[in-house]
DNA sequence: CAACCCATCTTGTATATACAAGCTTATTAT
DNA sequence: ATAATAAGCTTGTATATACAAGATGGGTTG
């Protein structure tokens, strides 16, 4: 009897869905149903269903009730995680080469994804990032000088660039798009790919309050890298 | 006044937070201190605070305090929609042809892919999703029969495999990976790709509480179709 | 000096109560 | 018969209160 009350009321109703025994918009009990049923306040009943609404789980409505959130229209999730977490995290050796580091003259298309002036001077660096000394991925990123001046006199191999301006410029906002591409030969060179091969490329820009801080392209060949997803009905133990 | 109480705390501390005045780690008023600085119950600013840790903006923990998270902890997140509604929400013209209905003998990797006896009989559709009658991606299902009897005699042009499958058994779980790949010249003539080019693989495997329900595997060309993803500061405004 | 205990802060769980607001159904009045 | 009203359910917001449990700092005791 160590778990909480409210856990188990939610325990019972994840159960009951997943054994299919409550199907898809399918009310569930009321508040005043599971107060009845656990021996319990309004408010605790209360919490379990509001909890597992907000875990998408449920979905309520006010003078109707509360019943089975519908799994079609939940859409399914991919995270993308820092590459040198996910190599550590399956034993790999992870290191990282700088191979460019410097200011540019932004053209037309840089400039309107940070949001400068066309011909302004950006910082421009690109890192391999090696799994037991082989290239996986390679980030070009294009960083706005005015949120981040000190940039180029970082040392990379220490800290990531996402790192280093999640501590300069406070993150608020970040969009991500993933598509499969051919390299040009510039990036076959530095992914050390022999024949050309397809490779996944996420395209992310992050703002901060004050303004886009940076415009990144992560390649990393197809036959190396992939992204994952687990979409799971959560058990919700303590 | 009419938004709630504890919508307007959650909305001081958002905004404390999005305007960098309170930084990663730093410690937000405890329930005590945001009860009187509102004037409201301790029950109301744990609810703002407590909301607020669930969508992953704030962290706590017992007998030291409220603070605000750290964002390199935090992983980005990409949506996977269900390809029909995302046509229709750019308002294109969606349709759907099936290619093949059929059952098979499951050869080695579908079988374990299915977790069925090697070469027991599965179902087996590829239909193609059209925006605007040009093909945008290519859906090749392994479904099991044991879970889903009635697989063949559906009219996928009306109701995609996917939903009917959670009609039919409910999921519990789903799990995808994404690569970028070549297509074959038999996936070339279902995409109607005159050359070749990279395109963006998912492969979706669903579960339910009997076992493995199906497997598939989208194709869709790199340049036309790609994976978006948006992650920001809740505002949850009601 | 070091070890222990305690007061006091924090968050976590739980209850009882009150009223507001949305929805359905049955009743009443036109 | 139709329209308005009221009753009775639902969830939503808010308060006051109580005790439990983790963390910290200070003071007493050995």
């Amino acid at each position: 009897m160590t778990t909480p009350k409210f856990a188990q009321i939610k325990q019972f109703i994840v159960d009951n869905i997943r054994s299919g025994a409550w199907l898809e918009n399918q009310r569930v009990p009321s508040e005043n149903e599971l107060t009845e049923q656990f021996s319990v306040s309004r408010m605790t009943a209360r919490r379990a269903l509001s909890e597992l609404t907000e875990a998408g789980i449920l979905t309520r409505s006010q003078g109707l009730g509360t019943f089975v959130a519908s799994f079609k229209s939940q859409s399914s999730l991919l995270e993308i995680k820092n590459i040198a977490d996910e190599v550590k995290a399956r034993n790999g050796n992870y290191s990282c080469t700088v191979l460019v580091l410097e200011s540019i003259n932004a053209v037309a298309p840089i400039a309107i994804a940070l949001g400068v002036e066309v011909n302004s001077v950006v910082y421009r660096s690109v890192l391999v990032h090696n799994e037991n000394e082989l290239p996986l991925q390679v980030e070009e990123r294009f960083v706005n000088p005015a949120l981040a001046s000190n940039y180029l006199q970082q040392d990379f191999t220490a800290l990531t660039p996402h790192e280093y301006l999640s501590s300069v410029a406070p993150l608020t906002e970040a969009r991500h798009t993933v598509e499969a591409v051919m390299p040009n030969s510039e990036m076959c060179q530095w992914l050390n790919l022999y024949h050309e091969e397809p490779c996944l490329q996420v395209i992310r820009r992050t703002w901060s309050s004050a303004g886009i801080v940076s415009f990144a392209r992560l390649v990393s060949p197809g036959s190396k890298y992939r992204l994952g997803g687990h979409l799971t009905f959560k058990n919700n133990k303590k």
